[in-house]
DNA sequence: ACCTGAACACCGTTCAAGT
DNA sequence: ACCTGAACACCGTTCAAGT
């Protein structure tokens, strides 16, 4: 499944095929349905197998507000890393299950801080797809344009992400607050 | 151009084909060609023309944080309306040039309140990644799974909408504020 | 049991040919 | 000038056949 993400990282997602993943693993491409159901259940590994990362290995020592706001950070880092999986991520639904126990971390730092079940996983499900939507604005280029990245954007980029992020953590901190 | 909005509503996005469009205007799919690139530039122009619902006609005498929250508001109206063209306007951004000049009353809001333009812009964009993020989170399903919308879990969304956009917008009104 | 070639029903797009 | 049929190079997926 890693030789998927490699494809998707290297080539695009176009050229994630399953004729081509099958000769990139040195099998015909109707073998892979041996271990996958079909295409898009494939798509939904890779999905949950970058999204993962999102989460990997983050100190856990903070306020809820600094904690929201470090997951909004590193998940943004992790799909400017995988800017072919962007498209995907917001295409193909994170599984619940799974999201919920990576985030398990990061829940218990609102629970530390009196804040409601409810509320937290709105802050926390609010900031991510602002993440997302935010990668998509930034990697998203009209399928066709040429490749050419023109990073001079980034800073721009950059100060835009930490300005939205700050607003919201900052209305929720002031909005929870008031219980 | 409004058929292809219309194939896309009622038999989703797969179903927005060359061929397909072609054999609803009476025309053989490659004469499509005359009037449009590509299938890309199609999409871009079905993007925009749905982009621009989003602002037709809002009543615009308000301060700039309720402008902004009214924005955010109308722009999810507009996806959830075209559900199967929301991982569309994922995937191909609107028109820069066109985007601005449908926003000019909005960010004239922000004008009328003393914000300047950079702040506006970082403020609207926000929003409207937010948003977009959202919709994705709401109407996405691993394709492939049945259609049934399962309408129950909408007041679910509805609130998560309203938290996270009132965050936003309360956490730019504050930090805007303080100049 | 596991793998696979050929086949089916599609795509977007090109291009030479028709009116 | 405008339209189009056939063709090219692909897809995902099925299925009967091979080992």
């Amino acid at each position: 499944m890693g030789a998927a993400v490699e494809i998707l990282d290297t080539e695009g997602l176009d050229a994630l095929t399953m004729r081509r993943l099958g000769t990139r693993l040195g099998v015909a491409a109707m073998s892979l349905y041996r271990h996958v159901p079909g295409r898009d259940a494939l798509l939904a590994e890779v999905v949950n197998r970058i999204f993962a990362e999102s989460v990997a290995g983050r100190p856990e020592q903070a306020s809820w507000p600094e904690a929201l706001a470090a997951f909004g950070v590193s998940y943004r880092q992790v799909l400017l890393a995988h800017p072919n999986a962007v498209p995907l991520l917001a295409t193909h639904p994170v599984d619940v299950e799974l999201g919920l126990r990576l985030l398990t971390e990061l829940l218990s730092a609102f629970e530390a801080g009196g804040v409601a079940q409810a509320d937290a996983l709105t802050a926390v499900q609010s900031v991510g797809v602002y993440v997302l939507g935010h990668a998509l604005a930034q990697v998203g280029t009209p399928p066709g344009a040429d490749p050419a990245p023109a990073a001079p954007e980034e800073p721009f980029y950059d100060e835009w992400f930490m300005a939205g992020l700050l607003a919201m953590v900052t209305g929720f901190e002031q909005r929870l607050a008031s219980r």
